[in-house]
DNA sequence: TCGTTCGTACGATAGTCATCGTAGTACGGC
DNA sequence: GCCGTACTACGATGACTATCGTACGAACGA
Protein backbone atom coordinates (compact mmCIF):
# COMPACT_ATOMS: atom_id res chain seq x y z
CA UNK A 1 0.00 0.00 0.00
CA UNK A 2 2.37 2.79 -1.35
CA UNK A 3 -0.70 5.35 -1.12
CA UNK A 4 -3.40 3.25 -3.32
CA UNK A 5 -5.18 6.57 -4.41
CA UNK A 6 -4.79 10.04 -3.12
CA UNK A 7 -8.05 10.91 -4.94
CA UNK A 8 -9.03 14.18 -3.99
CA UNK A 9 -7.36 16.46 -6.81
CA UNK A 10 -6.77 19.60 -4.32
CA UNK A 11 -7.29 18.65 -1.22
CA UNK A 12 -6.80 16.25 1.20
CA UNK A 13 -9.87 15.78 3.65
CA UNK A 14 -9.91 16.31 7.30
CA UNK A 15 -12.32 14.60 10.05
CA UNK A 16 -14.32 17.17 12.14
CA UNK A 17 -16.89 16.39 14.67
CA UNK A 18 -20.10 17.77 13.29
CA UNK A 19 -21.99 20.10 14.88
CA UNK A 20 -24.00 18.14 17.35
CA UNK A 21 -21.01 16.37 18.31
CA UNK A 22 -19.34 19.33 19.59
CA UNK A 23 -19.21 18.87 23.47
CA UNK A 24 -18.85 22.20 25.68
CA UNK A 25 -16.27 20.31 27.79
CA UNK A 26 -13.98 19.52 24.83
CA UNK A 27 -14.25 22.91 24.02
CA UNK A 28 -13.47 24.56 27.48
CA UNK A 29 -10.66 22.50 27.38
CA UNK A 30 -9.49 22.95 24.26
CA UNK A 31 -9.40 26.75 25.26
CA UNK A 32 -7.52 26.43 28.50
CA UNK A 33 -5.02 25.83 27.13
CA UNK A 34 -2.94 29.29 26.45
CA UNK A 35 -0.82 28.46 23.51
CA UNK A 36 -4.48 27.15 21.32
CA UNK A 37 -6.58 30.19 22.93
CA UNK A 38 -4.02 32.37 21.42
CA UNK A 39 -4.38 30.63 17.41
CA UNK A 40 -8.22 30.97 18.69
CA UNK A 41 -7.88 34.75 19.40
CA UNK A 42 -5.47 35.60 16.69
CA UNK A 43 -8.17 33.63 14.00
CA UNK A 44 -10.62 35.80 15.84
CA UNK A 45 -8.70 38.91 15.75
CA UNK A 46 -7.85 38.27 11.69
CA UNK A 47 -11.63 37.39 11.16
CA UNK A 48 -10.52 35.23 8.09
CA UNK A 49 -8.57 32.19 7.50
CA UNK A 50 -4.81 31.62 8.24
CA UNK A 51 -2.52 28.74 7.20
CA UNK A 52 -0.62 27.33 10.06
CA UNK A 53 2.53 28.91 9.05
CA UNK A 54 1.53 32.80 9.52
CA UNK A 55 1.32 32.11 13.42
CA UNK A 56 4.70 32.72 15.10
CA UNK A 57 4.12 30.07 17.88
CA UNK A 58 7.01 29.42 20.25
CA UNK A 59 6.92 25.72 19.49
CA UNK A 60 8.16 23.22 17.18
CA UNK A 61 6.22 22.52 13.61
CA UNK A 62 5.07 19.14 15.19
CA UNK A 63 3.31 20.58 18.44
CA UNK A 64 2.03 23.35 16.08
CA UNK A 65 0.57 20.45 14.29
CA UNK A 66 -0.80 18.97 17.55
CA UNK A 67 -2.57 21.75 18.92
CA UNK A 68 -4.28 22.62 15.54
CA UNK A 69 -5.82 19.05 15.63
CA UNK A 70 -6.63 19.25 19.01
CA UNK A 71 -8.55 22.63 17.84
CA UNK A 72 -10.52 20.79 14.58
CA UNK A 73 -11.08 17.48 16.91
CA UNK A 74 -13.07 19.43 19.31
CA UNK A 75 -14.91 21.43 17.06
CA UNK A 76 -13.32 24.96 17.68
CA UNK A 77 -11.60 25.49 14.16
CA UNK A 78 -12.49 24.45 10.09
CA UNK A 79 -9.42 23.07 8.93
CA UNK A 80 -9.05 22.82 4.87
CA UNK A 81 -5.94 22.11 3.03
CA UNK A 82 -5.05 24.61 0.11
CA UNK A 83 -2.25 23.44 -1.87
CA UNK A 84 0.34 22.85 0.63
CA UNK A 85 -0.70 25.34 2.83
CA UNK A 86 -4.07 24.32 5.49
CA UNK A 87 -6.29 26.98 6.01
CA UNK A 88 -7.58 26.98 9.58
CA UNK A 89 -10.70 28.58 10.16
CA UNK A 90 -12.77 29.42 13.25
CA UNK A 91 -16.21 27.44 13.37
CA UNK A 92 -18.18 30.76 14.66
CA UNK A 93 -21.71 29.56 13.21
CA UNK A 94 -21.35 26.17 15.09
CA UNK A 95 -20.38 27.61 18.14
CA UNK A 96 -22.54 30.59 18.35
CA UNK A 97 -25.26 28.34 17.60
CA UNK A 98 -24.92 25.30 19.91
CA UNK A 99 -23.18 27.86 22.45
CA UNK A 100 -24.59 31.42 22.05
CA UNK A 101 -21.83 33.87 23.28
CA UNK A 102 -19.60 31.73 24.51
CA UNK A 103 -16.74 32.02 22.22
CA UNK A 104 -17.03 35.95 22.18
CA UNK A 105 -17.57 35.97 26.06
CA UNK A 106 -13.80 34.21 26.26
CA UNK A 107 -12.45 36.12 23.86
CA UNK A 108 -13.59 39.30 25.64
CA UNK A 109 -11.97 37.82 28.72
CA UNK A 110 -8.74 37.30 27.46
CA UNK A 111 -8.57 40.93 25.99
CA UNK A 112 -9.88 41.84 28.95
CA UNK A 113 -7.32 40.07 30.74
CA UNK A 114 -4.15 40.97 28.48
CA UNK A 115 -5.20 44.71 28.79
CA UNK A 116 -5.30 44.17 32.72
CA UNK A 117 -1.90 42.23 33.33
CA UNK A 118 -0.46 44.91 30.28
CA UNK A 119 0.63 42.75 28.03
CA UNK A 120 0.23 45.27 25.43
CA UNK A 121 -2.55 45.40 22.78
CA UNK A 122 -1.24 42.58 21.33
CA UNK A 123 -1.17 38.96 21.73
CA UNK A 124 0.24 37.41 24.68
CA UNK A 125 4.04 36.06 24.84
CA UNK A 126 5.24 32.73 25.83
CA UNK A 127 4.63 30.76 29.02
CA UNK A 128 6.53 27.64 28.82
CA UNK A 129 9.36 26.97 27.21
CA UNK A 130 10.71 30.12 25.09
CA UNK A 131 13.15 27.90 23.43
CA UNK A 132 12.41 26.64 19.79
CA UNK A 133 13.45 23.71 17.71
CA UNK A 134 13.54 22.95 14.12
CA UNK A 135 10.19 25.26 13.21
CA UNK B 1 5.93 19.32 62.98
CA UNK B 2 2.78 18.11 64.35
CA UNK B 3 0.78 21.10 63.37
CA UNK B 4 2.78 23.71 64.90
CA UNK B 5 -0.14 26.15 65.55
CA UNK B 6 -3.60 25.42 63.97
CA UNK B 7 -3.82 29.39 65.52
CA UNK B 8 -7.24 30.51 63.93
CA UNK B 9 -9.94 30.05 66.39
CA UNK B 10 -13.26 29.48 64.60
CA UNK B 11 -12.42 28.71 61.69
CA UNK B 12 -8.94 27.61 59.62
CA UNK B 13 -8.68 29.47 57.13
CA UNK B 14 -8.02 28.57 53.29
CA UNK B 15 -5.63 30.31 50.52
CA UNK B 16 -7.63 32.05 48.44
CA UNK B 17 -6.23 33.78 45.21
CA UNK B 18 -6.52 37.22 44.93
CA UNK B 19 -9.36 38.80 42.52
CA UNK B 20 -6.47 40.23 40.00
CA UNK B 21 -4.69 36.33 40.26
CA UNK B 22 -7.35 34.47 38.89
CA UNK B 23 -6.16 33.56 35.42
CA UNK B 24 -8.74 32.94 32.50
CA UNK B 25 -6.73 29.96 31.27
CA UNK B 26 -7.20 28.56 35.00
CA UNK B 27 -11.10 29.16 35.14
CA UNK B 28 -11.48 27.43 31.58
CA UNK B 29 -9.60 24.20 32.88
CA UNK B 30 -11.03 24.48 36.21
CA UNK B 31 -14.63 24.36 34.31
CA UNK B 32 -13.73 22.29 31.78
CA UNK B 33 -13.55 18.89 34.02
CA UNK B 34 -17.58 17.78 34.09
CA UNK B 35 -17.34 17.03 37.98
CA UNK B 36 -16.16 20.71 38.42
CA UNK B 37 -18.52 21.96 36.33
CA UNK B 38 -21.07 19.95 37.58
CA UNK B 39 -20.44 21.68 40.53
CA UNK B 40 -20.79 25.28 39.62
CA UNK B 41 -23.62 24.46 37.78
CA UNK B 42 -25.13 23.25 40.62
CA UNK B 43 -24.06 26.02 43.18
CA UNK B 44 -25.17 28.51 40.55
CA UNK B 45 -28.17 26.81 40.29
CA UNK B 46 -29.12 27.39 43.80
CA UNK B 47 -27.67 30.45 44.46
CA UNK B 48 -26.71 29.52 48.18
CA UNK B 49 -23.21 28.55 49.49
CA UNK B 50 -23.35 24.48 50.01
CA UNK B 51 -21.22 22.14 51.88
CA UNK B 52 -19.52 19.46 50.49
CA UNK B 53 -21.52 16.53 51.33
CA UNK B 54 -24.79 18.03 49.98
CA UNK B 55 -23.30 17.29 46.31
CA UNK B 56 -23.81 13.57 45.40
CA UNK B 57 -20.78 13.15 43.40
CA UNK B 58 -20.24 9.53 42.09
CA UNK B 59 -16.55 9.76 43.38
CA UNK B 60 -14.91 9.14 46.49
CA UNK B 61 -14.89 12.03 49.23
CA UNK B 62 -10.85 11.86 48.16
CA UNK B 63 -11.67 12.81 45.30
CA UNK B 64 -14.03 15.20 46.26
CA UNK B 65 -11.95 17.24 47.79
CA UNK B 66 -9.26 17.42 44.99
CA UNK B 67 -12.46 18.94 42.95
CA UNK B 68 -13.21 21.91 45.53
CA UNK B 69 -9.82 22.63 45.68
CA UNK B 70 -8.99 23.14 42.22
CA UNK B 71 -12.37 25.16 42.26
CA UNK B 72 -10.73 27.35 44.83
CA UNK B 73 -7.15 27.61 43.56
CA UNK B 74 -8.02 28.76 40.57
CA UNK B 75 -10.86 31.10 42.01
CA UNK B 76 -13.94 30.26 40.97
CA UNK B 77 -15.46 28.67 44.12
CA UNK B 78 -14.74 30.52 47.77
CA UNK B 79 -14.31 28.10 50.48
CA UNK B 80 -15.50 28.57 54.45
CA UNK B 81 -15.16 26.38 57.32
CA UNK B 82 -18.31 26.46 59.17
CA UNK B 83 -18.35 24.22 62.13
CA UNK B 84 -17.53 20.71 60.18
CA UNK B 85 -18.89 20.98 57.45
CA UNK B 86 -17.27 23.11 54.62
CA UNK B 87 -19.28 25.98 53.07
CA UNK B 88 -19.04 26.69 49.41
CA UNK B 89 -19.98 29.77 47.55
CA UNK B 90 -19.34 31.01 43.67
CA UNK B 91 -17.03 33.88 43.63
CA UNK B 92 -19.51 35.36 41.04
CA UNK B 93 -18.38 39.00 42.03
CA UNK B 94 -14.99 38.29 41.24
CA UNK B 95 -15.89 36.79 38.20
CA UNK B 96 -18.16 38.90 36.54
CA UNK B 97 -15.38 41.52 37.26
CA UNK B 98 -12.45 40.69 35.23
CA UNK B 99 -14.45 38.84 32.82
CA UNK B 100 -17.84 39.75 32.48
CA UNK B 101 -20.62 37.47 30.94
CA UNK B 102 -18.33 34.15 31.32
CA UNK B 103 -19.67 32.48 33.71
CA UNK B 104 -23.10 33.29 32.78
CA UNK B 105 -22.06 32.25 28.89
CA UNK B 106 -20.37 28.49 30.10
CA UNK B 107 -23.68 28.22 32.58
CA UNK B 108 -25.96 28.94 29.59
CA UNK B 109 -24.02 26.44 27.46
CA UNK B 110 -23.95 24.02 29.71
CA UNK B 111 -27.82 23.94 30.24
CA UNK B 112 -27.92 24.24 26.39
CA UNK B 113 -26.14 21.30 25.82
CA UNK B 114 -28.02 19.47 28.05
CA UNK B 115 -30.87 20.35 26.81
CA UNK B 116 -29.83 19.34 23.53
CA UNK B 117 -28.48 15.73 24.35
CA UNK B 118 -31.86 15.29 26.60
CA UNK B 119 -30.16 14.90 30.24
CA UNK B 120 -33.58 16.22 31.23
CA UNK B 121 -34.44 19.47 33.13
CA UNK B 122 -31.72 18.50 36.03
CA UNK B 123 -28.29 17.81 36.16
CA UNK B 124 -26.73 15.50 33.71
CA UNK B 125 -25.93 11.72 35.48
CA UNK B 126 -22.65 9.82 35.70
CA UNK B 127 -20.14 9.80 32.63
CA UNK B 128 -16.92 8.03 34.19
CA UNK B 129 -16.63 5.53 36.66
CA UNK B 130 -20.32 4.92 38.35
CA UNK B 131 -18.19 2.86 40.91
CA UNK B 132 -18.65 4.55 44.75
CA UNK B 133 -15.89 3.80 47.19
CA UNK B 134 -15.53 4.57 50.41
CA UNK B 135 -17.32 7.62 50.02
C1' DT C 1 12.96 15.77 -12.41
C1' DC C 2 14.61 18.07 -8.58
C1' DG C 3 14.45 20.89 -4.71
C1' DT C 4 11.77 23.68 -1.52
C1' DT C 5 8.05 24.54 1.43
C1' DC C 6 4.36 23.09 4.39
C1' DG C 7 2.58 20.05 7.16
C1' DT C 8 2.03 14.84 9.14
C1' DA C 9 3.27 10.54 11.51
C1' DC C 10 5.62 8.18 14.88
C1' DG C 11 8.18 7.37 18.98
C1' DA C 12 9.98 9.09 23.21
C1' DT C 13 9.73 11.74 27.43
C1' DA C 14 8.48 14.36 31.20
C1' DG C 15 4.84 16.47 33.49
C1' DT C 16 0.09 16.87 35.04
C1' DC C 17 -4.13 15.02 36.72
C1' DA C 18 -8.31 12.27 38.13
C1' DT C 19 -8.97 8.65 40.82
C1' DC C 20 -8.54 5.63 44.71
C1' DG C 21 -7.56 3.90 49.67
C1' DT C 22 -5.94 4.60 54.17
C1' DA C 23 -4.98 7.23 57.93
C1' DG C 24 -5.56 11.40 60.33
C1' DT C 25 -7.36 16.08 62.08
C1' DA C 26 -11.04 19.35 63.48
C1' DC C 27 -15.44 20.22 65.34
C1' DG C 28 -19.61 19.37 67.92
C1' DG C 29 -22.59 16.60 70.86
C1' DC C 30 -23.19 13.04 74.44
C1' DG D 1 -13.50 12.42 77.87
C1' DC D 2 -15.37 9.83 73.98
C1' DC D 3 -17.54 9.15 69.61
C1' DG D 4 -19.40 10.32 65.23
C1' DT D 5 -19.33 13.38 61.29
C1' DA D 6 -16.93 16.12 57.84
C1' DC D 7 -13.23 16.84 55.43
C1' DT D 8 -7.91 16.57 54.60
C1' DA D 9 -3.28 14.73 53.72
C1' DC D 10 -0.49 11.49 51.71
C1' DG D 11 0.96 8.01 48.64
C1' DA D 12 0.05 5.26 44.62
C1' DT D 13 -1.52 4.56 40.07
C1' DG D 14 -3.02 4.80 35.44
C1' DA D 15 -4.23 7.94 31.94
C1' DC D 16 -3.65 11.75 29.32
C1' DT D 17 -0.88 15.56 27.20
C1' DA D 18 2.51 19.03 25.76
C1' DT D 19 6.73 18.86 24.06
C1' DC D 20 10.47 17.41 21.17
C1' DG D 21 13.21 15.22 17.12
C1' DT D 22 13.44 12.67 13.04
C1' DA D 23 11.66 10.97 9.03
C1' DC D 24 8.18 11.17 5.62
C1' DG D 25 4.38 12.87 2.10
C1' DA D 26 2.10 16.22 -0.85
C1' DA D 27 1.99 20.26 -3.66
C1' DC D 28 4.28 23.65 -6.30
C1' DG D 29 7.78 26.00 -9.14
C1' DA D 30 12.02 25.94 -11.86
Amino acid sequence: MTTPAPVSAGSRDLPHPPREEIRLEGVLQALSDPMRLRIVRELAAVGDELSCSQFDLPVTKSTSTHHFRVLRETGVIRQVYRGTAKLNGLREDDLDDLFPGLLAGVLDAAARQDARLGSGPALPSGHAAPRRGQQ
